[in-house]
DNA sequence: CTCATCTCAGCAAGACTGAGATGT
DNA sequence: CACATCTCAGTCTTGCTGAGATGA
């Protein structure tokens, strides 16, 4: 009865996995616009916001930081190479990796980056004010954290 | 310094767009996974539950309130008529449109599907209590509305 | 003529898989 | 030997665009 009509009306509306999608096309859309002007892309802005964050990194690290597949992490470091925002060295302890570094170049794009995002977070976020926007930020690091472990 | 070293460190942890997308990333798999027995995909969910909720409608219709894009929505109800989940009958009233209908086996594959969501939306939020799902639906919805209007 | 609807063909990005070469 | 790293080739879904045919 009730439990049939809750169901029923606003079934996809209150589903939480179909509303998490949701807004994240809506983060997706303005992150891409954000970043339409800079030639990159989120994956390029991810590894290169780990190297600042880390320092010089394998590329296997940084694939797991990023959550970036150890497949397309090579992809995107070509191109980041290609612009000379990163170098690539193979590590003299272990000839496996390459050590991958932030050059100067790449710091500037990243900061570039860093001010247009600035915008796609207040686009996304408009409805929000300051404290439900650090409300949501904690529920959902928490619940990556949860899946982090698990 | 603080603002630099709060920039750097974190900065795409914190990042609000990004965090949508990751947590994103974790409820479709959940759901993909959950649907995986099922035969349907998001869509053909999105569909037959917008069609339960609001009864018989056009094709144009179900876009906009799935915001499925006008051109997927379309080869989903093909799938769905072919496994008699829907039918596609011409509007008499206006011939552009296709009246679209839930059929009872629909309805049932329809159930059967919300059962295997409910475990889906446990598995993505395992890390909050009841109040802090609700507080995170809430900021969604009112997200997304906000963008619905925009 | 303008606008809406349905349909088709095709694209780009993102997430992912499998396998091979190399090295620990 | 098992295991980790890097690379390449390729797959599938999703979200989206453009254009055509039909009709209001």
């Amino acid at each position: 009865m009730d439990i049939a009509q809750d169901g029923a009306e606003g079934r996809l509306r209150a589903l939480p996995t179909r509303l998490m999608n949701q807004v994240a096309i809506v983060a997706n859309r303005a992150t891409d616009r954000a970043l339409d002007a800079t030639g990159s892309r989120r994956y390029h802005y991810a590894l290169l916001a780990t190297l600042a964050e880390v320092g010089p990194a394998s590329q296997a690290e940084l694939g797991r930081r990023t959550r970036i597949d150890r497949s397309d992490v090579v992809a995107v470091l070509n191109d980041l190479a290609e612009r000379a925002f990163i170098e690539r060295c193979p590590d003299p302890t272990d000839r496996r990796r390459n050590i991958v570094t932030l050059t100067a170049t790449g710091s500037a794009h990243l900061a570039e980056m860093d001010g247009h995002l600035r915008h796609a977070q207040d686009e996304m976020l408009s409805a929000l004010n300051h404290e439900e926007r650090s409300q949501l930020v904690g529920l959902l690091v928490r619940i990556l954290d949860d899946h982090a472990r698990g």
